[in-house]
RNA sequence: GGGCGCUUAGCUCAGUUGGUUAGAGCGCAGCCUUCACACGGCUGAGGUCGCUGGUUCGAGUCCAGUAGCGCCCACCA
């Protein structure tokens, strides 16, 4: 090893940990430490899809657990060489922001109106919510995100992830909406996106269609009400949609109703004739065997209506309300009246009375729980509604294209492997296509015009798509090609759709709006396909699919070669942390109790894929490993003395050649954890080393390195030290990149973050030896501690006598050694006997 | 209802392809005011590895079943 060190005067009196994050993040930021590289190629970069995390929020732990773990991959990859590419996003694009717009500035959304360039927010917020127009509305979001993006990229910072800083897009930004944009004309045209009017689910609070990613099953109480159709009886949770009723159908082997199939009942209260109808859907052991098909009161309806062509009696309407007029075929009588206008609840309690009353409610309404989908973050059950939405082909309704999706995430190394299941789950599970549009404002539009005919009516199978040139735009302010503004809205003019992309529409596209795709060619060559995508468990089925689908769609290839699925975080009882819960906690209170090295210790501590509670103790430990490096690599340096280091050639002492043969176990094996993305292996094998270099070989060598023995004794403890230590400093920087920059600081130039990760060859010719004399030369130090322990006596307490009694095989490890056992136990007379085990006598010398 | 994961010392967790007396830290107990570290150090006590079977010379590790917990998914009759 060359020699750098020319003294130690960067080692401190007294070593801290305090100020070391500003100290060094500032460094980094002066020094450009972690900038990409511009002129890498694509074989020399590494490249990481870092998820973008949501500004509306605030930060909590969970997300500091996955970003430090994959910060600790992203400078185990840099030092060993790889130019990284490692930008950041924010997702501020969604309902999220939208809402804390609307309530922070006093302002609501209204797409008909025109963009106002001059447009200011009064003094006093008004009674009211001011209306403003799309553009100005998504200029107040941008302005609300940039403040929460600021606080966001302290924290990062002072967490010490080591992205780079000049490549931070977000995904309401120019670039993220031309990218999304771009991406959907690409899909149109190819036909992978289509328009269609058709039933979907749709949350009667937020206004807006939903995906099936966006929907989760809630336990709800409900009821069975069995109700009496003619001489057949059906139960239903809701008697409310008997208005809606289109058939009954049945189990085609069902005996009981075999019979009855090709026939007809009445719906009770209505009098409306429907048919008896049989479907492989139906389930003999629910209910009586025989439900009614309503429109639409839930998904299996939607399948029944389409496959059995049945016809559409709606009657909620999109706020959730039952209709005011009757649907065809269903009379306006006092029934409908009881119901018209009224919420689903009330109808429902309408309908039940009415039923009783009449006879045609069997019994009681029997109550149950049973699962409800929701919108993720509704609080009414979701209803059905038609209406004209956007699609996204997914290979729902293709199995040719399912297949192939499924093909392409075996392409992916998942870590851990268990993690791709759930994406094949879902691909496997899923039910239609991806519905993209959303009847919301804050988010990307879809880039479409839908020309008006003579009569004025829009004509959405041919819609107009702009110039990729021109992208972003929004269709409710920018006029198609060949068209002017005046013409909006008019007989003969267009009009543009109001709609915008689902959020993941957009986040679908993180590779190639980082990568700089179609933007800059150059940088998307060098960086694209991906290496890695970090992510959380619980949106495989959204961000991580999505984004594999656009990408084969577009591309055909997957977007990354891997990707990490990190675990949650679960509070001390073990419960996962959420806001709901209330149990988070802020981080930058435990940086600054602990400090950023110890907080990121405890996130490396949690395997990969692993859940992790949330454990201070945890922390208590990292601080403490940081300050034992400090402490340790101030003392070590300490013995290097003045002069220079000696190198590798100057080790011989068996007990040197010992430990470098534990080194070279020690950086096999980190290596090949972090190869296989075990940054938590690697953690942990780096530490329980350092641990034992300090408390056994430094006390054992410390005497000897002050050339107390001999001068070459002295320079191979100290071309051992130095080895180790140097080492150590790069083992450790993934994971505690704030006190071993500090500590390389003090003895080596540049950073340690770009410093080559050691190798076995470091070690030389020692990699190979035996490290039996370290082993047993620690045995008989732990055997005189507690003999002076046992008797209360300091550590520094001489020793009279020391016998060691060992086969023969072992007395010469402890021979070779034995200058280094007499010094750092402090022995006055020391002989060996052979024996049948290793054992120490100890005799203790009188005060 | 289906799938995945977890269950090892009081607590938080390791335990790589089955191999000798099962590991770490915290906490606990005791000792040492040591000249790198009291934001310390040293020493120690503490576990029939959820349960039941099976394979094997040998099982925390493999197989089958089972219980509890967590997560994901599923067409709300």
């Amino acid at each position: 090893m060359s020699n750098p060190l020319t003294g130690s005067p960067g080692v401190p009196e007294k070593p801290s940990l305090e100020g070391l994050e500003d100290r060094w993040a500032g460094t980094w930021e002066h020094d450009a430490t972690y900038r990409f590289d511009p002129t890498a190629t694509r074989a020399e970069v590494f490249s990481i899809d870092t998820p973008p995390p949501t500004v509306s929020g605030s930060l909590h732990m969970g997300s500091v657990f996955g970003y430090v773990q994959t910060d600790a991959i992203a400078r185990f990859r840099r030092m060993q060489g790889w130019k990284l590419f490692y930008p950041m996003g924010w997702d501020d694009n969604g309902l999220p922001t939208e809402r804390r717009v609307q309530t922070y500035f006093g302002v609501t959304c209204d797409p008909s109106l025109p963009y106002d360039p001059d447009f200011t927010l009064p003094e006093e917020p008004g009674k009211d919510d001011i209306p403003v127009s799309r553009p100005n509305f998504i200029e107040l979001c941008e302005r609300l995100t940039a403040e929460d993006e600021q606080a966001f990229e302290e924290l990062w910072r002072r967490i010490g992830l080591s992205v780079d800083w000049q490549r931070t897009y977000a995904t309401i930004g120019d670039r993220a909406r031309r990218t999304s944009q771009r991406m959907f004309l690409r899909n149109l045209a190819r036909d992978e996106a289509y328009s269609s009017e058709a039933p979907t689910m749709w949350d009667v609070d937020f206004q807006t269609a939903v995906a099936q990613a966006e929907m989760e099953d809630k336990e709800q109480p409900g009821a069975y009400h069995r109700l009496r159709f003619d001489d057949i009886e059906i139960e239903t949770t809701r008697p409310e949609l008997v208005a809606a009723c289109v058939a009954l159908v049945a189990h085609p082997d069902d005996e009981r109703y075999a019979a009855r199939f090709g026939t007809s009942v009445h719906t009770p209260l209505f009098g409306v004739e429907v048919p008896v109808l049989a479907h492989r859907l139906a389930e003999p052991d629910k209910g009586t065997g025989i439900a009614m098909i309503c429109t639409f009161g839930d998904i299996t309806d939607v399948t029944w209506w389409r496959e059995l062509g049945l016809p559409t009696r709606s009657i909620i309407l999109r706020n959730g309300r039952i209709a005011d007029t009757p649907p065809p075929g269903v009379p306006d009588g006092d029934a409908w009246r009881a119901i018209a206008g009224r919420t689903v609840k009330q109808a429902q309690r309408a309908m039940v009375e009415m039923l009783s009353a009449s006879g045609e409610m069997v019994g009681d309404p029997r109550p149950i729980t049973h699962p409800v989908k929701f919108y993720e973050r509704g609080d009414r059950p979701l209803e059905i509604v038609t209406s004209r939405q956007w699609f996204i082909r997914n290979g729902g309704r293709d199995e040719a294209l399912r297949q192939r999706l499924l093909e392409r995430a075996s392409e992916l190394v998942w870590h851990p492997h268990y993690m791709k299941v759930r994406f094949d789950d879902w691909v496997n599970g899923l039910n239609g296509d991806w519905l993209v549009s959303r009847q919301r404002f804050f988010g990307v539009p879809i880039p479409i015009w839908y020309p008006l005919g003579p009569d004025g009516e829009a004509d959405h199978d041919s819609p107009l798509v702009p110039d990729e040139a021109r992208l972003p735009i929004d269709p409710t302010t920018d006029a198609p090609e060949g068209y002017t503004e005046e013409q909006r809205g008019k007989a003969g003019g267009f009009i543009g759709d109001p709609d915008v992309m689902d959020t993941w529409a957009t986040s679908s596209v993180t590779p190639q709006i980082a990568c700089g795709w179609e933007d800059d060619p150059d940088l998307f060559a060098a960086t694209f396909p991906m290496d890695l995508r970090p992510q959380g468990p619980e949106i495989i089925r959204t961000w991580l699919f999505a984004t594999l689908l656009r990408s084969h769609l577009e591309h055909g290839v997957v977007p990354w070669r891997h990707t990490t699925i990190n675990g949650w975080i679960l509070d001390p009882d073990r419960k996962k942390m959420s806001k709901s819960k209330g149990n988070v906690v802020t981080p930058m209170a435990l940086l600054e109790e602990f400090g950023s090295d110890a907080v990121r210790y405890w996130a490396c501590n949690g395997r990969p894929g692993t859940d992790t509670a949330l454990d201070q103790g945890v922390m208590k430990i990292g601080r403490r490993l940081a300050i034992k490096v400090l402490n340790a690599s101030k003392f070590a340096l300490g013995r290097l003395g003045d002069g220079p280091v000696p190198g590798l050639d100057s080790v011989h002492e068996a007990l040197d050649v010992a430990l470098l043969a534990e080194l070279a176990k020690l950086v096999e094996g980190a290596t090949a954890a972090h190869e296989g993305f075990d940054y938590a292996r690697a953690l942990e094998l780096t530490e329980g080393f350092f641990w034992s270099f300090c408390d056994d070989y430094v006390e054992l060598v410390k005497t000897r390195a002050y050339g107390e023995r001999s001068a070459e004794g002295a320079d191979s403890a100290r071309a051992t030290l130095a080895i180790a230590l140097s080492a150590l400093h790069r083992l450790f920087a993934p994971f505690l990149p704030f006190v071993t920059e500090e500590v390389w600081s003090w003895w080596q130039e540049g950073s340690v973050h770009v410093a080559p990760w050691p190798t076995i060859a470091e070690v030389g010719p020692h990699s190979g030896a035996e490290p039996a004399v370290l082993d047993v030369a620690a045995q008989v130090l732990g055997a005189v501690r507690r003999v002076k322990t046992e008797n209360k006596k300091s550590m520094r307490a001489r020793v009279a006598n020391l016998t060691v009694r060992a086969p023969r095989a072992v007395l010469l490890d402890v021979d070779a050694a034995r200058e280094d056992i007499v010094d750092a136990a402090g022995v006055d007379n020391f002989d060996t006997e052979e024996g049948d085990a290793l054992s120490v006598e100890v005799e203790l010398a009188d005060d």
